[in-house]
DNA sequence: GTCCTTGACGAAATCGATTTCTTGGACTTC
DNA sequence: GAAGTCCAAGAAATCGATTTCGTCAAGGAC
């Protein structure tokens, strides 16, 4: 790897000369030329590394996301990805596991390699922005929320909880359970909440047991469905809150034998590479992609110098046709 | 962000001593303890990036995946995290899109950003690899392979290929039919050489139109089966050589109106989320996140100094249950 | 012709760690 | 007790870029 000396020394120019002419900056043009001729002849890469100390920021930002295997954060990855791409920014992606602690590891490692800025999907609410946040370094919510004054973009969750056992009723279910995410996560909440709405206002009965907190996964969505059958009086329809947890629970009925044309399911999300769906799942397109693009455009705007105070974008989730 | 100067500086000591205390050298206990007791209480967090302009080095390694959406991918990508991070590396994820130009770009960064090493699966086989190889950084080659004298670990695509075909043949079909992924690609034509081996050994016919190329994702595939089945003499049952394609193909197939329990479908992979499937679909299952555990592993050692000459693991595939 | 502005560009400082070199004292060894 | 060994720890060099500062020459104003 060719240094900007070895450049510098073979162009007849001093080292200031050549990080001008690859910054932009005055140079006459026969030096110009020089310098790129030297260049090209030495394959020189500048060492971002170099420039990052020097700079304190680069041009990477880093995408924490719970759970890689999840085609939702995904599509939400691919979306900041093609965004960030398009400026010339570099993303890294680091999976929490939804473990503040990992969580947390990988917010220092983003302070500590001077990282340009950071787009969270928080594992908790209370993720630690401390480190970043003292740097200045902007921070973007997305999918859930935190308590810090940074921004976010976050779906209308309760809106899609309540679309979603609308549809249910609408499909004549009335016994409706709820398959719940872990406590304390705001996006699965609100769209329990919007589950709980609709039942009090149609005065459906909601009886002991019928609220589940599962884990995110499949095998959560699963096991909280087996609990929901074994019931004496079990329900004939279920709300999951995220896609995964739709996926365990749709096995669990499938396994139990129970017809999965006359047992209502909807999801909030959508249940991946599915088109073998039973004509009753009822499922809420969540905007991943679009999520994550509208996240990585809120933080290049934060990078090229937009001081507005935080804001948080809602995006509407619409019941999939 | 603290540093070592100023940790030096209320320590009462100099700031090698500091940096000394920190990796692990020789410092007199007392000495040990007023660095310690400094650095926690001015929250001293050691810059990563001046650390590795200084070693040359880092402790971040690169995955460089075709297609973040695809499951196997991300499982794959799991793998290596997991492994990596047992041995206090991160790993950073970059999707090359199956584009030798994004990737040849994410290899420079990785080369400029002083990365530990690299774990790539070739979107070509034709991958440059110059950059990085000539800093003596090590890379390890998965799932496909490269012309570079580099580690790989992959799995025994023509018996996955041969195991495939062969349950088709066992199921009673005859005018079996072959998509496989882009023209050179390794892994996938490795796969169809096994689904031509069969059909040679059993004196089976291949029509002309039988053998189909698409992209790696479920587009492709399902492009693929409508034509297939647009045939004036369609087949009884395909192949299809990774699992996205797999999925597109089994939607044509729905889409159709063919009967999926009388038309023999074999997929190289696993048909992802999906256990709705009709009882005739043939899986091979692929050990993804061993293959990359085994990379990560590889790459560990390459880095802990081992230099023994490049070495390639096969794994096997096996026929689900 | 003199003074002032402007622009190109080199010298040197800087970012924050690691590492080499050096020094001075404690400890062995004969 | 002199000579040799060892070790903790400070001073200073180093990694490779960016950036400030200063110089010098060309061009413009009067």
């Amino acid at each position: 790897m060719a240094t900007i000396y070895e450049v510098a020394a073979l162009a007849g120019v001093s080292p200031a000369t050549v990080s001008r002419v690859f910054n932009g900056n005055t140079v006459s043009p026969e030096k110009q030329r020089a310098v790129r001729d030297a260049a090209a002849k030495l394959a020189f890469t500048p060492n971002k590394t170099a420039r990052r100390l020097r700079k304190q920021s680069s041009e990477v930002v880093a995408l924490l996301i719970p759970d890689i295997e999840n085609p939702f954060f995904t599509a939400l990855a691919r979306g900041v990805e093609d965004r960030a791409q398009e400026s010339g920014f570099s993303v890294v992606l680091c999976n929490t596991d939804d473990d503040p602690a990992k969580e947390l590891r990988y917010l220092q490692i983003a302070a500590s390699e001077q990282m340009a800025g950071v787009i969270l999907a928080p594992a908790s609410d209370e993720a630690d922005l401390g480190a970043i946040a003292s740097l200045g370094r902007p921070v973007v919510a997305v999918d859930r929320t935190t308590p810090y004054p940074v921004d976010a973009v976050k779906v209308d969750n309760r809106a899609a909880g309540i679309a979603a056992t609308t549809a249910l009723f609408d499909a004549g279910y009335r016994r409706i359970a709820c398959i719940a995410g872990p406590i304390g996560i705001e996006a699965t909440e609100d769209r329990f909440l919007g589950w709980r709405q609709v039942m009090t206002a149609r005065r459906a009965a909601v009886p002991d047991g019928f609220l589940r907190h599962a884990n995110f996964r499949a095998d959560g969505g699963h096991a909280a469905m087996r609990q929901l059958l074994a019931l004496p009086e079990p329900p004939d329809a279920v709300l999951t809150t995220n896609n995964l947890m739709g996926v365990g629970a749709l096995q669990a009925i499938l396994e139990a034998g129970v017809d999965p044309a006359k047992f209502g399911l909807a999801v909030v999300g959508e249940l991946p590479f599915m088109f073998l769906t039973p004509p009753a799942v009822v499922q809420v397109r969540l905007p991943a992609r679009h999520l994550g693009t509208t996240a990585a455009t809120m933080l290049l705007e934060r990078l090229g110098g937009d001081a507005q105070p935080p804001r948080t974008i809602v995006l509407r989730a619409d019941l999939a046709p």
